[in-house]
DNA sequence: ATAGGGTTAG
């Protein structure tokens, strides 16, 4: 069979494209050169090499048009590189044209066009084409399967997917391991692991894209150490893991933060010399942060010389979720700068960041670039800048952007429901609620835990209780902090023994958030007995956790028992912790200013100390009589701090009164829970300076003003 | 011409 052939001569009298950075001489002439036959070429080879030159959808009209004109418009080779290099080019609509205009097609059009389909995600037309290949009878070959089993398992398509692998056997494909490799991953995506087995354990000839697909499935699935054996397994074949296999298993540590596991997965990445590949790089950055290895992540991150979004995002992500929120704003705006454009990712860990700080003009300036990015109409980014909004005091902000949030999904609405509850609005919350459920949207196990958290916040005990009981009608199954929220719901209130009766009818083992929330409460409510019960189980659950021990001591000091307070400070010093020192911060012009007890380190602090003593003076006029836990004498230094509540809150009050011009907002962010003193000073400094101030604490938002507080003294 | 991985909200 000969190929039809273009003379030099007629390529030569074609019109040239006047066209940039297409050099047709140079084509020709690097045609003519590899050719020992001067003068006559294929024209499919010729058209082969014209078309990996062309870069743009006028090269290829030209070329179409060109075929035309030699009658080669119907040559399938041809036609059919086209449509790749149309697709390559994102220019679907025109690469189905050339498609549908061909006559008769075969198997290696189709084949080109579900390419097309599938290289742009476009899934349903994948199917709906694959879908008409059949019924016009054209077999499918190895290569069209693998398309099709990605688009199944993008759209989860499960029902079509086990279909598509029921023609794969008539076909009697069950050796081909691409068309193999491209089952086992449709049955990953569908979670489907039992197929995911019996395909890969059916497998003659497992590649390492057969491996790292099983080792990623199991991952996934959140069963770690299954995928880490399938690891060890590959270890002992005789393929060798490559790249993309490490950086699946290394992911696999990372989320189980198994440091020292991943640390030996480094030396083996050292070892097969790979440590400097990018991809590779991105994996142990983000094991180390999530590692809570800063330092290490960093050192890593600053290896790279060019690094794309996805490191600067792993890094930025590392840096905020370890509470480093002012290093990973100053690398979203190292990355600005450097002209690397943040994507939907970035703003999320950025605006978690934001959140922690607490700024609220921090969180405007995120609001502002993301209006004037591209990424405001992304659902996650909204979320993260609602809970931002929230977290930086401003519910109204929230909401605006909750309001302009088009396509709202569960978890926008669960974010604007949880930031009501987090400020005491209770009743915004459960009315959100019914809004979210008459605009069809289902209500999952978060949800839930945002509605009892928001009616507990705010004293709303039977409404809480039965959100908690209406869970099983929508089908979602109560876990720890479900019922951690809900003896937290009665013990604050007051109802201790209902919230002890309720967690002995548990149906699972209570863990640590539980007892944590009844220690809690019988600390509110003064209740030693049922508190040092709580505790004792806290003590053998969690040895280290110093929350749980100054619970206690404070639980024994309202009580004054100083025996139980001395008693706990010892068992405290023997396991060697320290108790967190409180600290309070307010936001003046845009910058954070940190206050500790008794602080004297600010340039003002002549002007502070004035106006503390001017405010002690107008409450004690104001009839303000500090507790008498206020009066004790048996606490040392350090204790008086806690149970008197340190003073650094009304320190940083003092330096916003003589910071800001009168009315002006105050905003407090403390990193401990407000205490009994403090809450009613503040309440009373609100009304005599006249101004608002909005005070997060280690657990909600306290809108003072007017003498009174959002959370209604109940916190 | 076809398949696998890295950042990810409440």
């Amino acid at each position: 069979m000969s190929f039809p052939t273009v003379s030099l001569q007629r390529v030569f009298s074609f019109p040239l494209l006047p066209l940039k950075n297409f050099n047709w001489h140079l084509t020709f002439a690097r045609l003519f050169s590899s050719r020992s036959h001067y003068g006559r070429i294929s024209a499919e080879s010729f058209y082969t090499s014209l078309l990996e030159k062309s870069t743009h959808i006028i090269h290829l009209r030209q070329i179409h048009c060109q075929l035309y004109t030699h009658g080669l418009q119907n040559n399938g080779f041809i036609v059919t590189k086209l449509i790749h290099v149309t697709s390559n080019l994102k220019e679907i609509h025109y690469a189905r044209h050339l498609f549908e205009e061909f006559p008769d097609q075969y198997v290696f059009l189709w084949n080109a066009i579900i390419r097309g389909y599938s290289m742009h995600n476009i899934f349903d037309k994948v199917v709906e084409m694959y879908s008409r290949m059949r019924q016009a009878f054209v077999s499918p070959d190895t290569f069209t399967f693998p398309h099709v089993l990605k688009a199944c398992g993008s759209l989860l398509a499960k029902r079509y997917g086990r279909a598509v692998h029921a023609q794969i056997f008539r076909h009697g494909l069950e050796e081909a391991v691409f068309v193999q490799n491209g089952l086992l991953s449709f049955y990953v995506k569908c979670d489907d692991n039992n197929h995911a087995r019996i395909i890969f354990y059916g497998l003659k000839n497992r590649d390492v894209v057969s491996w790292t697909l099983i080792i990623s499935g199991y991952a996934q699935n959140g069963q770690y150490m299954e995928a880490l054996s399938m690891f060890r397994d590959m270890r002992g074949s005789d393929v060798k893991p490559d790249c993309i296999a490490l950086v699946s298993v290394l992911k696999a540590y990372s989320d189980v933060e198994e440091l020292n596991q991943g640390r030996c997965l480094h030396s083996l990445v050292i070892k097969m010399g790979h440590e400097f590949e990018p991809d590779l790089r991105i994996a142990l950055t983000s094991l180390y942060a999530k590692c809570g290895q800063v330092t290490a992540a960093k050192s890593l991150f600053d290896q790279m010389k060019f690094g794309d979004v996805i490191l600067w995002n792993a890094m930025i992500s590392g840096f905020a979720k370890n509470g480093h929120a002012n290093e990973a704003l100053e690398l979203f705006t190292e990355m600005i700068s450097k002209s690397i454009q943040p994507d939907a990712v970035t703003i999320q860990s950025s605006a978690l960041a934001s959140a922690q700080l607490g700024s609220l003009d921090q969180a405007r300036w995120m609001d502002n670039y993301v209006k004037n990015s591209k990424l405001g109409g992304d659902v996650i980014v909204s979320t993260a800048l609602i809970d931002m909004y929230v977290k930086c005091g401003s519910v109204e902000l929230a909401r605006d952007v909750f309001n302009r949030t088009v396509d709202k999904d569960v978890v926008v609405w669960t974010a604007m429901i949880m930031g009501y509850g987090l400020h005491g609005w209770g009743r915004e919350a459960i009315n959100l609620f019914n809004e979210m459920k008459d605009a069809g949207v289902h209500p999952n196990d978060v949800t839930f835990l945002a509605l009892i958290t928001a009616c507990s916040h705010c004293g709303l005990v039977e409404e809480g209780w039965e959100f908690f009981i209406s869970m099983k009608d929508y089908g979602i199954k109560p876990c720890q902090k479900h019922y951690a929220g809900v003896v937290d719901l009665l013990g604050r209130a007051g109802y201790l023994e209902r919230a002890y009766n309720f967690i002995m009818t548990m149906p699972v083992e209570p863990g640590v958030s539980v007892w944590g929330a009844l220690l809690s409460a019988c600390k509110i409510h003064r209740s030693v007995t049922l508190g040092e019960y709580a505790a004792e189980k806290l003590f053998n659950l969690d040895p280290l956790n110093t929350g749980h021990y100054v619970l206690l001591s404070n639980l024994y000091a309202s009580a004054r028992m100083w025996g139980g307070v001395a008693k706990v400070r010892v068992l405290m010093k023997s396991k060697g912790l320290n108790k967190d020192l409180g600290y309070s911060v307010i936001e003046i012009d845009g910058k954070l200013q940190a206050f500790r007890i008794g602080d004297k380190s600010h340039p003002r602090s002549d002007a502070i100390y004035k106006k503390l003593e001017w405010l002690e003076m107008r409450l004690l006029e104001s009839g303000f009589a500090p507790d008498t836990e206020s009066a004790l004498h048996d606490l040392d230094k350090e204790d008086k701090e806690v149970t008197l509540c340190n003073h650094s809150e009304r320190l940083a009050i003092a330096y916003g009164l003589i910071s800001t011009s009168p009315g002006t907002t105050l905003r407090i962010i403390k990193n401990l829970r407000a205490c009994v003193n403090c809450h009613l000073a503040t309440k009373l400094i609100s009304k005599f300076v006249n101004r608002e101030i909005v005070v997060r604490d280690a657990n909600r938002f306290h809108h003072f003003k007017d003498g009174t507080c959002s959370c209604g003294d109940y916190w």
